[in-house]
DNA sequence: TCTAATTCATGTAATTTTATTTCATCATTA
DNA sequence: TAATGATGAAATAAAATTACATGAATTAGA
């Protein structure tokens, strides 16, 4: 048995040999194709004013296995044109739901892909080893990036690496004060200029403490002063013609070190499950 | 009846609720999905390990009309997936950064298209008004979802609409206890089965009220309990093979909405510039 | 701490639904 | 008028779902 038939195709070049009831089959097939899928034999029969006998028939005398081969075969192509219309574009509307939240889909698959690309393997080797090495790691960010710093905490400590972030600046900037070149911070900022960061960096570099930055603009004073960096792509200017950040992105990145750090920590998956356990009094 | 479900997204999302013989067939349709679309519930409780009627739950209990319904749902998924000639692999390692940063990107990518495609157009209008209507909006998580949480509250600050939440639970709930029918709020949870977020659902429901959940479960005591529902996709099980949810889905979802609501929001981008500005002192 | 009771996941078997095949009928053509 | 064969009704077969029973696990009570 052949195992993909293209239902259109098929319909398509036997018609001249269908007989009447068959080509009524086939026309109902043909223009409502995706309605079909979820129809019994005995619905499309009486839908097309022919039996279920020779549906039944039909679908074999097109090559199907049967009328549930048939289904099966339409509901493959039906996904597969519309897998390939990918259109990349940025309207969003409340008129046009669907289609929006394909548009903004496009656009957050193109973030991450982007994201992704620019990142150096062998920098980001150099920043999981320096993650791995630190006694303690600082996750620091201000205003719309907290957040994602607080993720990142709750993750690493998950792993079983020891992993501070705080929702207040001057409480962060405290511990920053305490920390040694045996430690690493990493400084999460959307456009890399925050005068606080920069602060907060001098007083790490004082201190000698290794630091990475994550940000929208490698070339930005934080990108710069930071040893190490990575680069988040975000398009949201392009959805909003706004200036406005996203934060998939650097979720994003944190979720990559995580993923990264969990393979190569030793006992890292007993780390999640002790972790695991201990919160899990909530639940139930 | 809800119309397109991924197949892949349901079976990794609901994981953690299966039974032991659910989990079975979990594994069984994850490993094989392109056979099955063409195996008999029979032919698949005897591959699993499991009964004929095991089965037939299991697809009702994961959002399915039945068997046949998702397997015409893992044919679109299948096809949809060649059309796109993504090539999901589960690799992580350090030896090779390169091709296990691919790899991640693949199943990012599958997750926010999975989320993405679960989405009722409809459902998500009613929620956006939920949230456009609301008076103040209370965004409400435990643990690890928090920092989405809080993601939320900024965002929706940023586009007018008064927005509240925080780390400390009682807090929340004693927050909770003040508001109306006039109110709306969001609870956040990945499994949906947070006891102490029931408990604020309840206050909630005392008091009227409407509560949105943003769960990966929409059969979980959440996801059940309020009147609105958003599911998360995630495939955090796939990479790490481990229990361990993923916070970009839900990042995802509250970008979403952010979107949306920009653009029907008479005056968002005021907003969002008086608030740049208003933050801005911190820069240069 | 042990036992009894209860709950609930699961498989077996019955039922229902759905698809296919057989067979009779009617139309068409030679 | 006979024969061929397309078609539909009805019977049969296949497949999926549901009802029910069983047994494991967990909880409550002693």
């Amino acid at each position: 048995m052949q195992e993909n038939i293209s239902v259109s195709g098929v319909l398509c070049s036997s018609y001249d040999s269908f007989f009447e009831a068959e080509k009524k089959i086939a026309d109902f097939i043909l223009s409502n194709k995706s309605d079909i899928i979820d129809m019994t034999v005995a619905e499309l029969a009486l839908a097309s004013g022919t039996s279920d006998a020779t549906v039944s028939r039909f679908c074999r005398r097109c090559g199907f296995n049967g009328f549930h081969h048939l289904k099966i075969n339409l509901a493959k192509e039906v996904a597969e044109e519309r897998g390939n219309s990918i259109e990349v574009s940025n309207d969003i509307s409340r008129d046009n739901i669907g289609q929006s939240l394909q548009n903004i889909l496009a656009n957050k698959v193109a973030e991450l892909t982007q994201t992704i690309s620019m990142m150096e393997p062998k920098e980001l080797d150099q920043i999981l080893t320096m993650i791995e090495k630190a006694r303690t790691v600082q996750l620091v960010a201000v205003g719309n990036t907290i957040p994602v710093a607080l993720d990142g905490a709750f993750k690493f400590n998950q792993l079983g690496i020891a992993t501070v972030s705080g929702t207040i600046w001057e409480t962060q900037m405290a511990y920053t004060c305490n920390m040694g070149p045996e430690d690493a911070v990493i400084i999460i900022s959307n456009s890399g200029f925050s005068k606080r960061l920069m602060t907060l960096v001098a007083v790490a570099k004082e201190n000698h403490v290794p630091t990475i930055a994550i940000t929208n603009n490698p070339s930005s004073p934080l990108g710069q002063a930071c040893d190490l960096h990575i680069t988040t792509a975000t398009r949201e200017k392009l959805l909003l013609g706004e200036f406005c950040f996203s934060r998939v992105s650097a979720t994003t990145v944190m979720e990559i070190l995580y993923l990264f750090l969990s393979v190569s920590k030793k006992n890292s998956h007993d780390h999640i499950r002790r972790h695991e356990i201990a919160i899990s009094d909530d639940k139930k």
